[in-house]
DNA sequence: GGAGAAATCTATAGAACTATAGAAAAAATG
DNA sequence: CATTTTTTCTATAGTTCTATAGATTTCTCC
C-alpha cells in the first residue's frame, strides 16, 4: 500500500508518469503496452500495477500532467501587465518550448485524450478549453487597446494561434535540430501581419 | 481470387476502405479490430482478408485514399492561372471542406501514418510534402508577383497553413454543424493580414 | 438450370496483452 | 538484528485479436 506522500513511491510514480508519457507518444495508446511502459523505467510488467490500477488511469495522469502546469502558465500571461504584442510572443513561446523542454505528455494529450472515459475526458477538456480562453482573452484586451484589429474573430484567432503551435510541435518532437527561434519569430509575424504585401488600409 | 477489374470486387474493396477509414478515424488504428471494420461494412470479421492481406494493409490504403486526389487537386491550383489570394483561398477550402465531405481519411493519414512500415511511410510521406512544396511554390510565385512580403519565409508560411487547416479540420470532424465558410473566410484572412491594427511599414 | 467462379461464412490456431495473486527481496524501524 | 512495511518479481487466468483454412452460399454465363 502507498506511503503517506514523501519517499520513494510518490518519486517512482512519478517515474511511471514519464515512462508512460513517452512510450504513448511514440506509439500510441493501444499501440503501447504495459510492458514497454515498465520496460522503460526499468521495472517488471507486474510491478507498473503498483503505481496504477489500470492502463487506462496511466493514460490519465499523462494528460493531466501534460496538460497541467502548462495552463497554469497561460493563466499568469494573461494575468501578466504587458502590450498584446508581449502577452502573444510569451504564449507562442510557452507553448512551442513546452514541445522541447519534455513534453511528449502535451503531444499524448493532445492525440489520445479521446480514449479517456467521459468523465476524465470532460474535466481535461475544461482544462485545455481554459487554456484557449485565456488566450481568446488577451486577443479581446488587444482590441480594446487598439492593438489588434475590431473586425478580427477572437475565438477564431485563439483556435488558430494553437492550431500553429500545435502543427509545428509536432515536428519540433521529430526533428530535435531545429531553430525554435526562428520558428517563434515566424509565428508571431504571421499572427501579427500576415504575408500580404497590400497594406491593409481601413 | 479477385476480378479483373470492373464490378463487385472493385466496389467492396473501396466500400473496405472507406469502412477502415471510418472506424479508424473514430478508434485509431490499434484501437480498432478488424471486426469492427468488417461489422461496419456488413460482412463477417474473416472476409475481410478477401479484401486485404493483414490490417496493416488496410492503413495503407485508407492513408493513400486521403492524400491522394487530395494532393492532385493541389496541384491544379498551384499549376492554375489565378492571382495569389485566389490560389491561397482555394487551397484553404480545398483542405478544409476535405474534412467536412466525407474525409475521415485525411485525418487517419494525419494520426495514424506514424504506425506504417518504412517504405510505405516514406512513400506517403513523399506525396505530402510534395503537396506542401505546392503549397510552398504558390508562396514563392506570389512574393515575385509582389503579392507576398518579401521578408516572409515560404517553407514556414506552407506549414503554417496546413497546421491552421489540419486544427479547424478536427474540430470540424468532431462538430459537423460548423460553418466551414466562415472559418475560410478568417483563415484566408489570418494569412494575408495578421490580426495586428499597426499598419505594417517598410 | 447447371457448372464454374466469386464472395462470404464458420471455426480455430496461435500470439499478445491486461490485471491479479502471492512469493520474494529491499528498506525502514526500533 | 528481528520485525514490519514497502517495493518488486514470477506466474498465470482470462480475454481479445489477427490471420488462415476449408465449407458454403451467391453470382455469372452459357
Amino acid at each position: 500500500m502507498p506511503a503517506g506522500e514523501t519517499g520513494k513511491y510518490e518519486q517512482q510514480r512519478h517515474a511511471a508518469i514519464r515512462a508512460a508519457a513517452s512510450v504513448f507518444a511514440e506509439k500510441g495508446f493501444h499501440g503501447s503496452s504495459t510492458r514497454d511502459i515498465a520496460e522503460r523505467m526499468g521495472i517488471k510488467q507486474g510491478s507498473l500495477y503498483y503505481y496504477f490500477k489500470s492502463k487506462e488511469e496511466a493514460l490519465s495522469e499523462v494528460c493531466l500532467y501534460g496538460m497541467q502546469d502548462y495552463a497554469g502558465r497561460m493563466v499568469s500571461i494573461a494575468a501578466s501587465e504587458q502590450p498584446f504584442r508581449a502577452k502573444l510572443t510569451a504564449t507562442i513561446t510557452s507553448h512551442i518550448t513546452k514541445y522541447r523542454e519534455k513534453n511528449e505528455a502535451l503531444k499524448v494529450y493532445n492525440a489520445e485524450r479521446l480514449y479517456l472515459d467521459e468523465s476524465k475526458r470532460t474535466r481535461l477538456h475544461e482544462l485545455g478549453s481554459g487554456y484557449r480562453q485565456q488566450l481568446e482573452g488577451i486577443f479581446v484586451e488587444g482590441q480594446k487597446s487598439g492593438e489588434v484589429r475590431a473586425d478580427v474573430d477572437c475565438r477564431f484567432a485563439s483556435h488558430a494561434v494553437i492550431g500553429i503551435c500545435n502543427s509545428w510541435g509536432e515536428q519540433i518532437v521529430r526533428d530535435p535540430d531545429m531553430d525554435i527561434y526562428e520558428i517563434i519569430d515566424n509565428s508571431v509575424g504571421l499572427i501579427l501581419n500576415g504575408f500580404s504585401n497590400n497594406k491593409h488600409t481601413n
